[in-house]
RNA sequence: UGCCUGGUGGUGUAAUGGUAGCACGAACGACUCUGACUCGUUCUGUCUAGGUUCGAAUCCUAGCCGGGCAGCCA
């Protein structure tokens, strides 16, 4: 009997969750969901819920729904709606599309009969219909407002007349019961007048609301009858301006989910005593299919990074960063930039696990990922940031030496490509020290050092200019150190990049480092005060010569300096323009 | 003085009454035509006190400490 090679399937208190539910044939399939709100842009955060519910979807034969939580016209936009959808695409690409669930274009909650009773459902679309769209709560406020009514019916709702400061003070407090609405006692026939009038527009904003009818004592604060409809009189970025009420977060949430045939309504912990309001509303409308149910996890916080849309917004207000795709930035726009692939935030999720346990997250982690990702996957080249002049005294002019270089070792049959050898070459300024350190490994005077994939050099000179600045240093090639020469196998303690002078190419580069220097910024007094001066440095560097058809999708390892990707500011046929995603681990302390 | 949650190395997690393990990190070493990668060694942990038990990170009791809850935001 041989082993079953075991898959790395991840195992949390969720996962469990499901599997039981399953074998206790509560579903017959899985269904999650991911809702965000279109307000803002999406970021390292909601990566670990993106990857739970598709992850969870994916294990199970299942789906997950992308479905916008647009229940606030005031503070959403379609903007947000298209690069969100964009996001998420490019996140599960070539590892859950195929659980991505989306609906017909229009699409509507249609009227079916289960068990004899009345029920509404939404399916989604099949596999590769033509016209699709994401689920939107704003296209059950049809349905919303039914149940609403029903609810009124079954003496569970009220329209209460309180003003926005009278709700809360009749709220109470965590310590101290709330007080009974004096609109609490209103008759089913008035509260059904009064809330088709809410919705016939009759009343100003925050005139009146429709309230749950809990019980106002409730320890916990969420049952004390909260407000389900609210008046604002604006259109909808999605369902135009045909209301004037708007259901709340808590009402159309669970309500969106039962629509969808979610089973399992996967949130943050912070709403953990929404979770009884979630169940109370189901609990409350007669709904003859099984119950979604909601779990909650941590959220995600990484250091050394800022995460709430507010001061991500005022980073980019303030000009500290160039816009939300800044490669500095945790959004997801901005990591794609910088050249993250999507397979390396997925590891990141993943292998971070899911508890409940709010903690912080070494970021320490993600970068070993992402190194982990690009080091596989990464095209080999050299190119110098900080270039220094080298001549090598014993080659002529105008002679090239063609060298073979290795695209990448870590292929199981790795490429080669050639490079120029020419007299004059660049080296990394810091790969040259007239007064080395101790351990110093690279070049010096009368020392030898390897030109990578060329040949051994000794530093014979050292040629400065009237202000004692190095303006070239002067070399002899041993060529017989070559690969496939005598002494190829010649051991000498440094090898360092380079490119010719003569052939190579200028190119912008951008250095990105964190933007803050200290773990977690977003508990200072003000993160502005601890904010990276160095986060980007803009260099012009000398790019061997192949990487002139260098496109966006790929990834470079600039040897010995780290993984960079063309940028988008890169114009066609224009100078090139280089981000840097990541350094390469650097052991030598500096 | 309310309710809800939660506490395992520096960090993130596993162990579901039976050897406290893994990863990141750090330190040192080996290898190296990338001071990368890889490999090896080492480092540090069950919040406290009682109890149940042959046996407790796990169950019970009490305490300590942390997070959350009073938007017509989500």
């Amino acid at each position: 009997m041989t082993a079953e090679p075991t898959p790395t399937r991840p195992s949390d208190f969720i996962r469990d969750l499901v599997a039981a539910d399953l074998a206790a044939g509560r579903h017959a399939g899985i269904v999650t969901r991911f809702p965000p709100e279109p307000n803002g842009y999406l970021h390292l955060g909601h990566v670990r819920s993106i990857c739970l519910n598709f992850g969870i979807a994916l294990e199970n034969n299942g789906r997950c729904n992308l479905r916008f939580d647009d229940t606030n016209p005031v503070k959403e936009d379609v903007e947000y709606v298209e690069a969100i959808t964009a996001d998420i695409r490019w996140l599960i690409a070539g590892w859950a599309d195929h659980c991505l669930g989306l609906k017909p274009q229009g699409a509507q909650p249609a009227l079916q009969t289960v068990n004899g009773r009345a029920d509404h459902y939404l399916a989604p679309a099949t596999p590769g219909a033509a016209t699709v769209e994401p689920f939107f709560a704003s296209d059950y406020f049809d349905r919303l407002y039914a149940y609403a009514v029903e609810l009124i019916k079954r003496g569970k709702a009220y329209v209460c007349d309180l003003s926005p400061e009278d709700t809360e003070k009749y709220r109470g407090s965590p310590e101290l019961p709330g007080r009974d609405s004096p609109f609490r006692q209103r008759s089913v026939e008035e509260n059904l007048d009064l809330f088709a009038r809410m919705q016939a527009g009759e009343f100003p904003d925050g005139a009146r609301t429709l309230r749950s009818k809990i019980d106002m004592a409730s320890p916990n604060m969420w049952l004390r009858d909260p407000l389900l409809y609210r008046i604002r009189h604006v259109a909808h970025h999605h369902a135009g301006d045909r209301w004037c009420i708007y259901p709340l977060y808590d009402y159309a949430h669970c309500l969106s989910d039962y629509l969808e045939g979610v089973t399992h309504s996967l949130c943050s912990l912070e709403f953990i005593p929404h979770r009884a309001l979630y169940d109370w509303i189901l609990g409350s409308l007669d709904l003859p299919r099984p119950l979604p149910h909601q779990h909650e996890f941590a959220k995600l916080l990484p250091t050394y990074t800022l995460l709430s849309k507010r001061n991500i917004l005022r980073l980019v207000q303030e000009g500290i960063v160039g816009g939300w795709d800044d490669p500095r930035l945790p959004t997801i726009v901005g990591l794609r930039r910088r050249g993250v692939p999507a397979a390396a935030l997925r590891r990141f999720a993943i292998e971070t696990g899911i508890t409940t346990y709010n903690g912080v997250t070494d970021i320490a982690l993600f970068e070993h990922v992402l190194r982990d990702e690009l080091n596989r996957a990464a095209t080999r080249r050299l190119a110098v940031l900080r270039p220094i002049r080298l001549v090598l005294t014993n080659l002529p002019a105008g002679e090239i030496i063609e060298c073979t270089a290795t695209n990448n070792p870590q292929d199981e049959s790795p490429t080669t490509r050639t490079i120029a050898l020419t007299r004059e070459v660049f080296i990394e300024a810091d790969d040259f020290a007239e007064v080395p350190p101790p351990k110093f490994f690279r070049l010096k005077p009368g020392g030898e050092v390897r030109l990578k994939y060329a040949c051994i050099i000794k530093c014979d000179e050292i040629v400065k200019d009237a202000a004692g600045a190095i303006t070239e240093i002067r070399c002899t090639a041993q060529l017989d150190t070559r690969s496939g020469q005598p002494n190829a196998d010649k051991k000498v303690k440094g090898t360092i990049h380079w490119v010719s002078a003569t052939q190579c190419l200028d190119a912008e580069v951008r250095l990105y480092d964190r933007l803050f220097t200290v773990p977690e910024p977003g508990a200072e007094e003000d993160f502005l005060k601890v904010l990276n001066p160095k986060s980007l440095e803009v260099v012009t560097a000398k790019l061997e010569s192949s990487l002139a058809t260098a496109t966006p999708a790929d990834r470079f390892q600039f040897e010995r300096l780290g993984y960079f990707a063309l940028d988008k500011d890169t114009a066609p046929g224009a100078r090139l323009t280089f981000n840097r995603t990541i350094t390469l681990k650097d052991t030598w302390a500096k």
